[in-house]
This record gives C-alpha cells, sequence and structure tokens, in this order.
DNA sequence: GTTAGGG
DNA sequence: CCCTAAC
C-alpha cells in the first residue's frame, strides 16, 4: 500500500457541530445522487440531532493522472449513526487530480490525535481516508455509462471511496474537480484546474483541527446526477459477490491503469479513535491493523452507546419522496440499533448545506448494485463513486399498529432511511432470522406485536433497482449487524444494509436494541414487491429525465415513502402533481372523449403514464374545473394556463350538458323498455 | 374493472 | 390521492 499511497493521513474531528459526521457525508453523496439535496432538508433534520460525526480523512494525492483518494472513515459515535463508508472507489480522474495537486493536502497530515479531544458526547467519529494509487482505482471504477445523466449532472462530486476497513479495505473517494480541503490551519486546497463541468460550485472538503468536512454541497445543480453510491463491483473482478452486483460495464479510467481490487475486503472496521490512531499509525508505517479488533471496539461501543444515547425521537417530518430514484450502493449497508437517539447538530448543519446542494428534481438513481446493475461514471465526468460497505443510521424510530402491513412498516423504515440517504433504497424486513415477503401481511400476522420482543426483528437496506438479490456477504453482515450472528451472511455482494431497527411505540428511550436480524438464510427477495419493483424500473430510467419522467417517476412514486405517522397498511402513493403539459393533454382528451369516460381518456392521453390512473385523470379533472372556478388569488401550485382552465369550464359545461341529456332521454328509454 | 363522489 | 359505493 506504501506504494500506493503516497501519503496518509488521517483526520480526526471531534463531533462538534462544526465536525461533519460520516453521515452527513453520506446523505450528502446520497442527495446528490439522488437530486434531492435541496429538498432534503427533511431528511436533514431527520438526521439532525446527531452531533457526532468525526472524520477522519487521509488524502493522498497520487500525481498520476488518476488520483483517488481513498478513505476510509471510521466513525466512533455514541449513537450508530455513524455509517461506514467501507470502500469507495471512484474514478474521477478531475478529482484526484486536484487533491494531487494540492499539496499542502497530501503533505498535510490531516489527521489529529486520536486522543485529541473528544466530545463527550462520544460522537465523534472518524473518517480515514487513504488515496489510492492512481492506477487503482480506475479500472475497477465503473463507468456509468449507462447513465450518463447522472453523471453530467450530479455525479462531479466524489469520484471515488475507498474506505479501508483494515489495511485491506479502502474506501476510495474521488472528488470532483473542485474539491476543496481547507484546514484550520489554514491551508485550503482548491483544484482550480479541473476542466470541468462543475465549475460553479466546488465540493469542499474541509479539515479543522477539530474538525473535516468534506462538502460535495455545491454543485450545478440542474440535474444532479449523483455520484452514486454503488459498490464498486467491477472493482473486484474477481469477486463473486460484488461481481453480480454490477451488470454495467465498466470504463476504466484511462489515467488509472489496473486498479486493485478494493471492494472485496471484508467489513469495513470502525474503531474507537484510540483504535483508530493505532490504525493510522499502523498503517502508515505500514502495517496493517486487524481490522477484527478494531471491529469488536466498535460493536462494544456501539451497544454501549445504544444505552446511552439521548432518547430523541425523530418524529419523521414528513418526507418528500425525491425523484431520485435509487442511488446504487453496492455494498452499502446501513444498520440502525437503536431507536433511541440523540440529537446531534453537526449531522443537521452539514445535512441541510448538502441538501442544498442537490436540489431536487432530480430523478436519476442509481443502480442497484446488487443486481449488477451499476452505473459507471464517464471517464470525463467528475464523479465521485465509492462503495459503501456499511453504515449506520443513526436513528429510527418507528411507531407503526400492529395492524400494519410488512409492507407498511417496509415503507415506513424506508422512509426514515431514505430521508437520511436520499432514497435509492428499499426496505427488506426480517423477522426471526427469516425475511418476511409478504408485504400484505400485517406486523401481527407476522408475529410482531408491540409486546414481542423486537430483537428478532431486522432490517435489510437495498437498493432499488436491484433486480436480482444476492445473498448478504458475511462481511456485510458482520458489518452491519452488531451483535450476534455475523457467520451467517455470506459475502454482501449488494448494497443491502441491514438495518436493525427496534420498534417501540412510546419514546425512543424505550428503545430496545435489537439484535440483527439474520436474514441471509433467504436470499434477498428474490421477487421484490410490484412497487419496488417499479422503483427499480424507473430508478433505471430516470435518470434520463425526458421522456420516460412521467413513467420513472411512477415508478418511483410507487414507493411510497410515507410518514411514519401515516403508517397505515396502506401506503399512499406520492403526490406528483399534474404538469401543465399534463393537463393540456387531459384537457384535449376529454374535450374529445368528454367526462365520464376516464379509462379511454387515460388510454388516450397517458397511455404511458403508469403512474396515471384513470382514477387521477378523472381527479385531476375535479380539481382542474374547481380551479378554474376560483380565482386565481386562490390557486396554489404551478400555475395552469388561463386559457387551458378557460377550455375546461367550457368543456365541463358541454360535457355536463350532454351529460344531463343522457340523463333527460335514459330513464324514458329505460321506462319505455320496461 | 370502471365510474362517481366524498374524504 | 384515497376509499368506496355502485355499477
Amino acid at each position: 500500500m506504501a506504494a500506493f499511497l503516497r501519503r496518509r493521513g488521517i483526520i480526526r474531528r471531534k463531533a462538534d457541530g462544526n465536525g461533519t459526521c460520516p453521515f452527513d457525508l453520506l446523505a450528502t453523496v446520497a442527495g446528490k445522487l439522488l437530486g434531492e439535496g435541496e429538498s432534503s432538508p427533511d431528511s436533514t433534520g431527520s438526521i439532525r440531532g446527531k452531533e457526532q460525526g468525526a472524520i477522519v480523512k487521509d488524502e493522498k494525492v497520487k500525481e498520476a493522472e488518476d488520483r483517488s483518494l481513498k478513505e476510509k472513515s471510521y466513525t466512533e459515535g455514541c449513537y450508530e449513526r455513524g455509517f461506514f463508508i467501507s470502500e469507495l472507489v471512484s474514478q474521477a480522474p478531475v478529482v484526484n487530480r486536484s487533491l494531487s495537486e494540492l499539496p499542502h493536502v497530501q503533505n498535510a497530515t490531516i489527521s489529529r490525535p486520536a486522543s485529541a479531544s473528544m466530545s463527550s458526547d462520544c460522537s465523534e467519529k472518524l473518517l480515514f481516508a487513504k488515496q489510492f494509487v492512481n492506477g487503482e482505482s480506475s479500472e475497477e471504477h465503473e463507468n456509468f455509462s449507462s447513465n450518463t445523466e447522472r453523471e453530467a449532472s450530479g455525479c462531479g462530486v466524489f469520484s471515488s471511496c475507498t474506505l479501508d476497513t483494515e489495511n485491506d479495505k479502502q474506501m476510495k473517494i474521488e472528488l470532483s474537480n473542485k474539491a476543496k480541503v481547507s484546514t484550520d490551519k489554514g491551508a485550503a486546497i482548491s483544484s482550480s484546474k479541473f476542466p470541468d463541468v462543475w465549475d460553479k460550485k466546488p465540493s469542499t472538503l474541509v479539515t479543522s483541527d477539530e474538525s473535516v468536512k468534506l462538502s460535495l454541497s455545491t454543485y450545478p445543480a440542474p440535474c444532479r446526477s449523483f455520484p452514486v453510491i454503488r459498490n464498486d463491483v467491477k472493482l473486484a473482478n474477481k469477486d463473486d459477490d460484488e461481481n453480480s452486483g454490477c451488470t454495467q460495464p465498466s470504463t476504466p479510467n484511462k489515467a488509472s491503469g489496473a486498479a486493485p481490487r478494493v471492494r472485496d475486503r471484508p467489513i469495513k472496521k470502525l474503531l474507537a479513535s484510540k483504535y483508530w490512531e493505532e490504525n493510522l499509525k499502523s498503517d502508515d508505517e505500514g502495517h496493517a491493523n486487524s481490522g477484527a479488533k478494531t471491529m469488536h471496539v466498535y460493536y462494544n461501543r456501539n451497544i454501549g452507546y445504544k444505552h446511552q444515547r439521548s432518547q430523541r425521537d425523530f418524529p419523521f417530518k414528513k418526507r418528500k419522496l425525491f425523484k431520485c430514484g435509487s442511488f446504487s450502493n453496492s455494498d452499502g449497508e446501513m444498520s440502525t440499533d437503536g431507536i433511541s437517539s440523540s440529537p446531534t447538530n453537526d449531522l443537521h448543519g452539514n445535512a441541510s448545506g448538502s441538501s442544498k446542494a442537490s436540489s431536487g428534481g432530480c430523478a436519476a438513481a442509481g443502480t442497484s448494485v446488487f443486481n449488477g446493475d451499476r452505473e459507471f461514471l464517464r471517464p470525463g465526468d467528475s464523479h465521485v463513486k465509492f462503495r459503501i460497505k456499511s453504515f449506520k443510521v443513526p436513528e429510527l424510530f418507528v411507531d407503526i399498529p400492529e395492524n400494519a402491513t410488512i409492507g407498511s412498516l417496509k415503507r415506513t423504515v424506508m422512509e426514515a432511511v431514505t430521508a437520511i440517504l436520499g432514497g435509492g433504497l428499499r426496505i427488506g424486513v426480517v423477522f426471526q432470522g427469516k425475511k418476511v415477503r409478504d408485504d400484505n401481511k400485517t406486523l401481527l400476522q407476522t408475529g410482531i406485536s408491540h409486546d414481542y420482543k423486537l430483537d428478532a426483528l431486522g432490517f435489510s437496506l437495498e437498493p432499488n433497482p436491484v433486480q436480482t438479490s444476492q445473498p448478504l456477504g458475511q462481511d456485510c453482515r458482520s458489518c452491519v449487524l452488531p451483535y450476534e450472528t455475523p457467520q451467517r451472511l455470506t459475502r454482501c455482494p449488494s448494497p443491502s444494509t441491514a438495518v436493525h431497527t427496534g420498534i417501540q411505540q412510546g419514546r425512543s428511550d424505550d428503545h430496545t436494541g435489537t439484535s440483527l436480524s439474520n436474514f441471509l438464510e433467504s436470499d434477498h427477495e428474490s421477487a421484490p414487491s410490484p412497487h419496488y419493483a417499479a422503483l427499480e424500473k424507473i430508478s433505471a430510467n430516470s435518470r434520463a429525465l425526458v421522456p420516460l419522467t412521467a413513467v420513472n417517476a411512477e415508478a418511483l412514486s410507487a414507493v411510497p415513502l410515507r410518514k411514519p405517522k401515516r403508517s397505515e397498511a396502506t401506503q399512499r402513493r406520492i403526490r406528483r402533481p399534474f404538469s401543465v403539459s399534463e393537463v393540456e393533454a387531459l384537457v384535449q382528451a376529454v374535450e374529445k372523449l368528454g367526462t365520464g369516460r376516464w379509462r379511454d381518456v387515460k388510454l388516450r392521453a397517458f397511455d404511458n403514464a403508469k403512474h396515471r390512473t384513470y382514477v387521477d385523470l378523472k381527479d385531476k379533472w375535479k380539481t382542474l374545473v374547481h380551479t378554474a372556478r376560483i380565482s386565481p388569488q386562490q390557486r396554489r401550485g404551478e400555475p395552469v394556463p388561463q386559457e387551458l382552465l378557460d377550455r375546461v369550464l367550457t368543456t365541463h359545461a358541454y360535457w355536463s350538458q350532454q351529460q344531463a341529456k343522457q340523463q333527460m332521454k335514459q330513464p324514458s328509454e329505460t321506462y319505455l323498455l320496461l
């Protein structure tokens, strides 16, 4: 590694408000990928309250054209929220370059002593990053050829991140061109040279004594396609697991030569700060750390923290479902232990920022890793790819009636997770070691009741687009599941994540930590629920905004993310305001067909819009008529051209009259017949 | 499965 | 958008 890595640096950061926790980073990335960013405040909110995130980042820049950063993040948090990005692989050459160019960064050690002040909160998180050797990542990086859109939009942010869990595992993070790195000391690094598209908004990586932030925030918004968080499936061609996940062809960076496989490393490790330091040292020296050790520590901590966590419950704010499809993170895992949460400001701030960066509307969804659909970054685009082997979700509080269906449970969890990650995931539920596949079953029917030990309940976080599920890898499992059962999992090829949550009915304080479930045995749901399937589809297509938008959107909507509150059995579809063009089409169809023939209207004008049912059209017409009758000042939402509204009224009047005539006529006919 | 209407 | 009654 030494050879590859020029430099190693570790930055450690306190959990105070300034600090950015890994989670934030993730959120940011996810947000961008998804395009949610702007709207993400909600998600941010959810994330908020968690303070600690310390990120330790090492930056090593390779001078080689491809430079990739590997980052290994280590999170120690009291809260579970930390997530790890075990491996990040990205191709973004640009970023790398920038990094490399920045002398400060390279040489400077961002790392801070582990011992450095820790927040009492235990909220520290460290992110450790190592840079790759240039050549390494390239091959492994996948190009998102298929999803060019994304790339164009927002992908630039991270080219790739790789985490090394132990020595082996690495996370690479490639930053898009204009990443800046600043340190308290005032060393700021910005890469000015990037040609890219991203000019406008550079991602900023800031490291201060206390905190290191990596913000992807400002990117040109328009379509932010996010860098997908996905596994580097390709990286390790050899690995079956991962390979399975990615189907898409990868385009290796030119600059980078063959990249060593990073991804298959075992589980990312979480280290306590101390451990962290040790690791760093060892790394520097070339020693390999034992991941196991760290892991243990981490887990222990986690557990301990659970208890300590503050009990804030997070009411889930209403979360919007962004168009973002899914982001693909092949290995990302998410696990949440307890429900309790500790409020943290850090995340919030960061997250919000990041969210902003990514404006909503990006439909680009990552492809799911699992299937092997992977997106590849185009060579030119600056993207960040990283692979998240596991991360923890801060707190996840679920309050759901017993008669709610599994499907709604999944959605509820999904919503929470989505808010955090920005969507693109689907949730699998594991109960008592078995995967619960029937979404229509109620919790009660499944055996999950309020008085049941929730330990047996687990969730898996899976990428949406997954077409096929692959069995989770052990690594993942072990990573994800703190508690017992690591053995079962075989590798998690895909990004699926296990989320573990305790479900509480009351406040979070009651949270019962849950043990991780072992869901491995059953492979992922081979047959995703319909909505998921739809979602997947959409996500796949969604990047391309244009033609398929409706469909895509629909798909997205299919995965309804609902407020937990509304955790009814039924999942409400997401609201999808009609566009002017849709209204136009509707009006035109109704003019021709009249009211009362909604199915025909649907077929005629919205046959391609799967998400618009004839009932929707009927309802829309109803609202249009209402809208046309009220004063413009009272109207809300996207203004509908008055011309259309006039037509609505005219048409409505006409057909109402026709209908009236029919009515007059019908009775008589009937009567006559009788 | 469609319609129509209230929620 | 949802839910449902009434085709």
